[in-house]
DNA sequence: TATTGTTATACTCTATAACTATA
DNA sequence: TATAGTTATAGAGTATAACAATA
């Protein structure tokens, strides 16, 4: 490998997706937010203001976990009042996750802490780098090395 | 939020850091090393490759498991023949944890595969946007939100 | 027959506490 | 007294299999 540029990234990334980075990051943007609210249940909430009212059974193809998982994580979430339950007028088999209000609202204030965490750490930045930087994650992300 | 950079990283790096996308890029980048490596006992093995030989305290400490983990994870590492342990000749209360020659094989390995794959990606990209993303992802993850 | 949500079972992993040995 | 490694216990979470209801 004559280009570093690989294993430059390699290690960046290493870091990024340590698991004492997530833990830190996610305790920082659910603080305050209620005991309900952890990495293990935050997943199916997020991915229900993703797919909008959802069967359990969608909602764990949707987040890559078995809809038995899906199901008890839900339980916590209802008894907190972050999503409820409703009959799926389509499929009488089913039934809908639905956020409530409460949840909605976790979800936005989880997702405008990282972005205005973000911000801050950018502000420092040049603003042509701070853009080049969003752009070419972006790209990253959507094409990089976890497609295959 | 007049400025949109915040938000567009924080989508970024919210599909970067699911969990669905690491686990897949973990499966690929540890495949046919053995089952003895995993999600669990990886962390283990790479923290143990920046520390080099370390008591399994101080290695819990390095990459924030408790003690008793890093002894349950290490078991399974050695069993595996990934590392050793050795007497401390400096403390005799504490054993330290080696990476064995297989051990350091498995963490080049792996290192190696990521930046392989991170460079196939970039080989589309112009040079210049390469360089520059790998600069400034390095300087976001010392330096991002990560830190308070 | 296949799929829905849910529950029961067995299994894995972890945190806490305990133990012995050494600093 | 504090810290080392390890082990036992208890708790949490998951995957598998099962169930009744519906497609």
């Amino acid at each position: 490998m004559t280009n570093p540029t690989g294993h430059e990234i390699a290690e960046a990334l290493g870091l990024l997706l340590r698991r004492s980075t997530r833990a830190g990051l996610h305790a920082q943007l659910t603080e305050g937010l209620g005991e309900a609210v952890d990495e293990l249940t935050y997943p199916v909430l997020s991915g229900l203001a993703r797919t909008g009212p959802c069967s359990a059974a969608d909602l764990g193809r949707e987040v890559g976990l078995d809809r038995t998982t899906v199901t008890r994580r839900a339980d916590r979430l209802e008894e907190a009042g972050l999503l409820r339950r409703e009959a799926d007028p389509g499929d009488r088999r089913a039934t809908l996750l639905v956020l409530t209000d409460a949840g909605q609202g976790v979800v936005r204030t989880t997702r405008e802490r990282l972005a205005a965490r973000i911000e801050d750490s950018l502000a420092s930045w040049p603003a042509a780098d701070a853009r080049a930087f969003a752009r070419l994650l972006r790209v990253f992300v959507d094409e990089g090395p976890f497609h295959a």
